[in-house]
RNA sequence: GCCGAAGUGGCGGAACAGGCAUACGCGCGCGACUCAAAAUCGCGUGAGGGUGACCUCAUGUGGGUUCGAUUCCCACCUUCGGCACCA
């Protein structure tokens, strides 16, 4: 079995030849056989920048051998690869170096195919799909008609975040972080008034959020359930003095009757109208500015709140109470109705809008903890008061009160404790002083009697007592911006749990935890709210400025309008003679031979949408394009075409594991969900989710552990790592180095661990070993089939749970005892004959290129990579004898060998005469002896 | 601020479902081979103590539950990621 010649392993001779021969054999065509279960392995598509880097091999290469091994287990794997290559790398390029953006792509795709080809991955290249050929985005551009025919792609003007740098329009989706820059070059994005069009993902915020059907990771659902952000609530409308009614979204209907003020967006289309002559100009200045602001750099750290006054007032429908109407850029024109209502004491932004403008607060939720302070005033207060308090056992301590002299600060619990301290300051507070409760009540004491903050009427009575008593507080509008500017006040001013309601007319102590539910039921009964559910999710704006996209199918008529192409003429061609202007513009606009066409309705002149899609809408439905690429059936399109071959769909829809980055939770894989569930309304397919198990990789970083980057110098090409390792070696490393989600830094001497361990799986299997006469032991030979049995059980559960860390380290050990057992009379046996073979096919998915030459040199037919996974027999695996952890009051101090079936009364016996025990145990009470089967003995002593 | 993930030797990391902490690899030390070095092979390698058999401590920190906790619960600290005036 062992050739005579014992060759060094020198992979860059190996790897190339067995390529070439997969590939003129075909051996990873992936064809529909129904006698076999199928299974569909995608990893996400490379966008064709020129080189893969290292990152795309951490998520390929261990996907590759997944796929590998679900192959080994009988199943018809489909393992596809394309590109995603439209996109502005390639525009800028063409700026750069004059090359046309789809000779620069294609080029680069050229490429990268070669260096994907040196990976050794069982990729079927016959189903590559490349989205900027004319035969893909064809059908990109028909979804697009779906989508317009069913009402889910609409055109509207809004404000849109636009990339400066990138000269485009982005989704929300693409737009990062505090400073809010683009996803692709980082330049913070500014606001745009724009004519753009969007796809309707929000009709399916509701069942986005559904992942019942899906096996993905736990922070990707907990991201994209953020992302789609659902809260419920109510809408409630407010009517202005002048009868129009103005429709609010609040979580917190059960605050309705803390409702002091409301704030519209700015840009809220009833601004113009509500405006009263004084107040145009402020509020005119106020919209041009917001406009504004947004154009420039947002320094978004906690920026003071702005707005100005319409003049308007509304009544709050559920109290009377004439509440001002205002605008501030605070209230998003884009969320729920674009307007609010404001309740400064139950919620945060209110609070502060309020304490700002002079707004009245007015508590009408209690406070849970019972909470509450009082400041006693120097003076205000006849002597012995202290005392009192100290004896009734209420908290406090002295300080100063500004520059007037020491005063109390009491801190009160609960409704007892309050009563009495009402009770004691009506007795000891002196003449023309009053005293005031806040927190878990709200009370003011003036020496003829009490007065509750209950009301906006009650503010303006309270304030004006106690600018009568105290002038130096005249300048407060409320009676809580007289309270805030007491520090010892503030952290009781507002709060936003939920409690029981308060001045809230007949709602008045309603239970918190029935509230919002109690009067969403009593809106809708009095026609003036009703539940309500809202999405931060917004439509997906696919509108792109750019030339290098697929061109979005629609004319423009002088006479028609807005006109789609009809499906017969898709594809739109991207004209291939357009001139990239240097400014970035995009070149559509200025291509007249593109622009201008003819209405397809009337014939009469029109002109072209320039604008193109947004590239993730062609990564939308990339999984399905691999089942047929460019598929030609629908030869000219149709509505009722197919994009792909029905009957490929039908064998291997959907995906079953989906590998790739989790820097597209919010993207990719919401839109391709998003893709899916149309498709599926559309009757193209018949299942809700595009991918059943979805895992992530994580970020390969430099040694340094920084990001890689060119600019650092820390980057690892995997090309010369193959030339100096091989491309085992680095798939591997890849998979042995980290655990796979997370990624870490690159260690280039971690790299030649793996290459020795490939080395010396090489000896192992083909250098001679024992050489002498003795018989191998019965024993020895168990014990080696016992190791390679329980490696098989290893590897495969690894596999199954993406372990590929403990993969490859099993697969170490293993080989550890067989270099072992190969210099004893062991070698050459069945047994060492099987332990090889299956040490072979236990490597085959994660080094497919030394597996195939170990596998033909130990003289097997070729293909390993056509093998069945070896199977593990439960009873050779099982150990004969075990150690047993003897514990003594749960520290170990002993173990001993035992069978494996030993019964319960032995162990306990044999572990109590040990020697460590009886060393722990001596001259002490034996309470307990706990077994556990196959692992222990604890004895428990006194 | 809110949401999520992760903290284990010098390093990457392992540990079924609460049961021997540190598998596997890197690095390091010693040894063999060699004139020498590299490569390779062998042995050792959490910290501290003891001549020794052994003992004590150690999985971010502090508590708790348990015969027994890296694992479960509570609080906190650090790092990373996401969101961020979302009503």
């Amino acid at each position: 079995m062992v050739t005579s010649s014992i060759d060094r392993y020198i992979p860059q001779e190996i790897e190339p030849k067995w390529q070439k021969r997969w590939e003129a054999d075909g051996l990873y065509r992936s064809v529909i056989d129904e006698s076999r279960p199928k299974h569909y392995a995608l990893t996400m598509l490379p966008y064709p920048s020129g080189d893969l880097h290292i990152g795309h091999w951490y998520a390929m290469a261990p996907s590759d051998a997944r796929a590998r091994y679900m192959r080994m287990r009988g199943y018809n794997v489909l393992f596809p690869m394309g590109f995603d290559a439209f996109g502005l790398p390639a525009e800028n390029a063409a700026i750069r170096h004059g090359i046309h953006p789809f000779k620069w792509t294609m080029s680069n795709i050229e490429n990268m195919r070669r260096q994907l080809r040196s990976m050794g991955a069982m990729f079927d290249w016959e189903r590559e799909a490349i989205s900027c050929l004319p035969g893909y985005y064809k059908w990109t551009e028909w979804f697009f008609l779906k989508f317009y025919d069913a009402g889910l792609a609409y055109r509207k003007k809004s404000a849109v975040d636009f990339c400066p740098q990138c000269n485009t329009t982005l989704a929300r989706e693409q737009v990062w972080g505090e400073d809010r820059h683009c996803e692709r070059c980082g330049t913070p994005v500014i606001k745009k008034e724009l004519e753009q069009w969007f796809f309707r993902i929000t009709d399916y915020a509701e069942e986005l959020l559904d992942f019942s059907q899906i096996d993905w990771p736990e922070r990707v659902v907990t991201m994209q359930t953020n992302w789609i952000g659902r809260s419920e609530g109510a809408e409630v409308t407010f009517v202005s003095e002048r009868e129009d009614p103005i429709v609010v979204f609040t979580t917190r209907p059960d605050t309705l009757w803390g409702a002091t003020f409301m704030v519209l967006a700015p840009e809220h289309p009833l601004v113009d109208k509500l405006t009263t002559p004084e107040c145009r100009q402020a509020v005119e200045n106020y919209k041009f500015q917001a406009a504004r602001q947004s154009e420039i750099e947002r320094l978004s750290t906690e920026k003071e709140k702005t707005g100005v006054f319409t003049g308007a007032y509304a009544i709050n429908p559920v109290n009377g109470e004439r509440i001002p109407i205002w605008i501030a850029d605070y209230v998003m024109m884009t969320y729920g109705t674009g307007a609010i209502m404001g309740v400064p004491s139950h919620d945060e932004r209110d609070f502060e809008f309020a304490i700002k403008f002079g707004l009245p607060i007015i508590p009408v939720i209690d406070r849970r903890d019972g909470l509450a302070k009082s400041l006693v005033f120097p003076g205000s207060v006849r002597d012995g008061f202290a005392d009192e308090l100290r004896a009734a056992g209420i908290e406090f301590v002295t300080g100063p009160v500004g520059d007037v002299g020491e005063g109390l600060y009491v801190i009160l619990h609960g409704d007892e404790q309050i009563d009495h301290y009402v009770e004691l300051m009506r007795a000891y507070l002196l003449p023309n002083n009053w005293n005031e409760i806040v927190g878990a009540r709200w009370i003011f004491i003036f020496d003829d009697g009490i007065q509750e903050l209950n009301s906006v009427e009650a503010d303006r009575r309270i304030l004006a007592r106690c600018k009568e008593i105290y002038p130096s507080v005249s300048h407060n509008r409320t009676v809580m911006e007289m309270l805030h500017s007491l520090p010892f006040y503030r952290d009781v001013l507002f709060h936003a749990e939920y409690g029981t309601m308060i001045n809230s007319g007949p709602f008045t102590g309603t239970p918190g935890d029935v509230a919002v539910k109690k009067v969403t039921e009593w809106l809708e009964k009095q026609g003036i709210g009703k539940f309500a559910v809202n999405y931060r999710l917004r439509d997906w704006l696919i509108s792109r400025q750019r030339y290098w996209g697929a061109p979005i199918p629609i004319v423009y008529c002088d006479k028609c309008g807005t006109v789609p192409v009809p499906y017969e003429d898709l594809p739109v061609l991207l004209p291939e003679d357009a001139e990239i202007p240097p400014s970035g513009e995009n070149a559509l606009k200025y291509h007249e031979g593109f622009l201008h066409t003819t209405c397809p309705r009337c014939g009469g002149p029109a002109e072209r949408e320039t604008d193109t899609m947004d590239t993730f809408l062609c990564s939308s439905w990339y999984q399905y394009a691999y089942l047929s690429p460019y598929y030609k059936e629908g030869d000219p399109a149709h509505s009722d075409s197919m994009p792909f071959d029905p009957k490929e769909g039908a064998y291997w829809l959907p995906v079953d594991v989906y590998t790739g980055g989790i820097e597209h939770a919010t993207m990719h894989l919401i839109y391709t969900r998003f893709f899916t569930k149309v498709m599926r309304d559309l009757g193209l397919v018949d299942f809700d989710e595009p991918m059943l198990v979805l895992r992530n990789q994580g970020i390969i970083l430099g040694e340094d552990s920084e990001k890689m980057s060119k600019s650092r110098g820390n980057v690892i090409a995997p090309d010369d790592l193959v030339e100096k390792y091989g491309a085992d070696t680095v798939r591997a490393y890849l998979m042995f180095g980290w655990r796979w989600e997370l990624g870490g830094p690159w260690d280039s001497q971690g790299i030649e661990g793996v290459s020795r361990f490939l080395e010396r799986v090489w000896n192992c299997v083909l250098a001679p070993g024992y050489g002498g006469s003795e018989e191998p032991g019965e024993i020895e030979i168990r014990n080696l089939r016992r190791k390679v049995h329980q490696a098989i059980r290893k590897a495969t559960e690894d596999m199954e749970s993406f372990s590929f860390n403990t993969y490859i380290a099993n697969l170490m050990e293993l080989n550890n005892i067989m270099l072992k057992a190969k210099e004893t009379p062991v070698y050459g046996t069945e047994a060492w004959e099987e332990a090889v073979k299956t040490l072979v096919l236990l490597l085959a998915p994660a080094c497919p290129h030394i597996a195939e030459e170990l596998w033909t040199r130990t003289g097997h037919p070729y293909s390993v990579h056509q093998q069945a996974w070896p199977v593990w027999d439960p009873e050779i695996a099982a150990e004969e004898i075990i150690t047993l952890v003897v514990q003594v009051n749960g520290k170990v101090r002993d173990r001993i060998e035992v069978p494996a079936d030993i019964a319960e009364e032995q162990a306990k016996e044999l572990a109590l005469s040990s020697n460590g025990a009886q060393r722990h145990t001596a001259g002490k009470t034996v309470q307990e002896v706990i077994y556990v089967p196959g692992r222990l003995v604890n004895i428990v002593v006194k």
